[in-house]
DNA sequence: AATGAATGAGAGTTCATTCAT
DNA sequence: TATGAATGAACTCTCATTCAT
């Protein structure tokens, strides 16, 4: 399973392997249980290497949470486009997100499952990305009301837990998806976007937020 | 810090303390970053007593999310009346989930944060919790949905994700809820409220749900 | 499987179930192997009780060796008359010898196997209970010798190995006969008797020593 | 008394230092009296190096089991010649033995004392050791009573009684010979010849077995 | 006479980390 | 650039032993 074992590369390439098998390590044992020995032999490469390049257990760790952290907030990033109404770029967003979860489900095992549960520092990590998307989401609802011409009573404070439910609903939903065989990343989306835009009682009456075509 | 040492108690007295004191070393640092040692001096007690009554660290850990397992979930129950309409069950559900969570936020933490990412066996202890709060809340939705007198097209593939969102959103603000001062339970559940019962569209039209006075 | 719970016997009668139990014990697992608590169980009664009446496990082990030796090396001088030739006392002590041990096989395990194995001061134990056999041995060997009218030109040194070389034999064969089904302690002595009163020189030649009739 | 801390050197050659240092260990304190600790520092390595190398307590011990019992099945192989006459061969596989059991007195403890009383499968490694030593002895007796010409009437059943008793009286006079100072592997091997094939009916008779010469 | 409650001390084992080459 | 050899420190767990009643 491990990298086939090619002698002498550069350093960025060896870099990446590392942190290819690390965040896989570290995604699905943990940060505790993943052993550097673990991670050294999935990279084809000798422990004192990985020292070499990346330091500490701590420091490999705090790297890999760093890139898929980026990663993430790059790929949400790239679904979005400014212009189109606030559901229509909710929905990019969300279908990005679950989409990017999806494919890297170790990656945000590490995010989410892991990085908060082991110290202040990586937690704090975390909660920047977190805290860009969630502005991301706060923007987001700010324009929706302008644009509804209804100078809303929402004070920040609400908004900040409306955008906080929306990111932590989402969340728990890129998790259960990814243990759910057969639930797709659209899928993911859709049901989101309903509960979170037409909301339950929108739902209950009949009344079901759409997807735009394909 | 540690309690005060007080000597030969009954066994079923000194068990609490332990699980107490468990509780709230796992909840801080999670599974394997609490020693045994720091539970024992935590509750006042040597470390082989620890094992002479819980066994292992492994049981004992069983042990906390157990214990912390059920009584979050006696409480949901003990919050809800059935004979109410759907939206105040839901309230009263989701007022008693963040009043627990806030006042055992080691507990809480124990459940959500390190019994998931601490080997199969905890994670499906949790997931059984977890599962009689879905089976709760879909069959809230389902209740809700004929009391509309509305024959629901929603597959029930899409129920068991709502619910997974609406679990999920209320887990995510339960923690947000325990980091950030001064969000009181009442607000969690009102936020919780308005966003997955009213939804974002009918929040930005204007209409929000109102919580029923205290 | 402990004996049954009778509260408040006189002092020598508990000591004996505890002596039981511990002879037991130690003869399936060993002297480390068996537990305090182990021996405690099965002897129905409390570990400090224990404590009270046999001090320590190295106390309780003392007194099991030198129990079972005592009891071993009466067994084989009640066996032996003087009087009879010497094959015939030699026949009487190791026919006492396997019925003890066949009967006593946890007290047979205690002196042969863990008490050997368990530093000097029980070795040394077990080394005068040996003593006094070899010693037994050596005298009845001495005897045949004047009896045969045969100055033997044997010296000392060879006496005490064959006597060494005997007891040895039976030990072995103590053991082996508890281990192998079917074999009686009459078979064994027989077989032993042969070999080394015979010889295999003379076995091989077809000269065979006979058993008295029972 | 640890090793010389000499640096650096290559795996096989720590890993024989360490088995020296472990069967040293074992055959004077015995499996549980030896710590690890005990064993690293005689030779001379830390405590994690012979993880590193071998494993297990259990599994140290065990390779030191079979080390021994190799060299010792080695050593009396390789005393015999066939084509003497029984005696002649009893003899040279006699002084063998003794001489090696002479020569390791540590590896003959940890192979008689030891790995007897510590758990089946030690005991099992042994008994194999054994078995392969009764056979030969079988072996040599058949051939024997062919050679005599005697068609004997010597039950199967009996024959493994003497070469157990055979074997056992070695086994005792080893450990005798080692406790007892100025006892030669010759003279061990003399008296259990005499003792055995002459026997002490024909000693007492004045007719002994002798060793042939140097 | 007897025991439930409690512990000091030490064992085996693992792991992140570093030399020396 | 890369690694085989080696370890300090910590952790889980057990056990003989005692105190207070």
């Amino acid at each position: 399973m491990g990298a086939v074992k090619t002698k002498r590369m550069p350093r960025a390439v060896r870099e990446q392997q590392m942190l290819d098998a690390a965040v896989r390590t570290f995604g699905q044992r943990g940060y505790t249980a993943a052993s550097m020995d673990d991670i050294a032999e999935l990279a084809g490469v000798s422990k004192p290497l990985v020292y070499l390049y990346l330091n500490s257990k701590d420091d490999l760790f705090a790297t890999c949470v760093r890139r898929e952290a980026t990663a993430l907030v790059a790929a949400v990033r790239a679904g979005v486009r400014t212009g189109p109404p606030a559901d229509r770029q909710l929905w990019d967003g969300l279908l990005a997100f679950f989409t990017h979860t999806a494919e890297h489900p170790d990656g945000w095992s590490v995010l989410h499952l892991h990085a908060r549960t082991h110290g202040e520092v990586f937690a704090a990590e975390v909660t920047a990305m977190r805290a860009e998307i969630v502005a991301f989401v706060t923007h987001l609802i700010g324009d929706a009301a302008r644009a509804a011409h209804h100078d809303p009573d929402l004070p920040d404070h609400d908004v900040a837990g409306l955008a906080e439910a929306l990111v932590g609903a989402a969340e728990s939903l890129a998790t259960w998806a990814n243990a759910t065989p057969g639930v797709t990343a659209r899928q993911a989306a859709a049901t989101l976007m309903n509960f979170a835009w037409a909301g339950l009682g929108d739902l209950m009456a009949g009344r079901a937020w759409s997807p735009p075509p394909v």
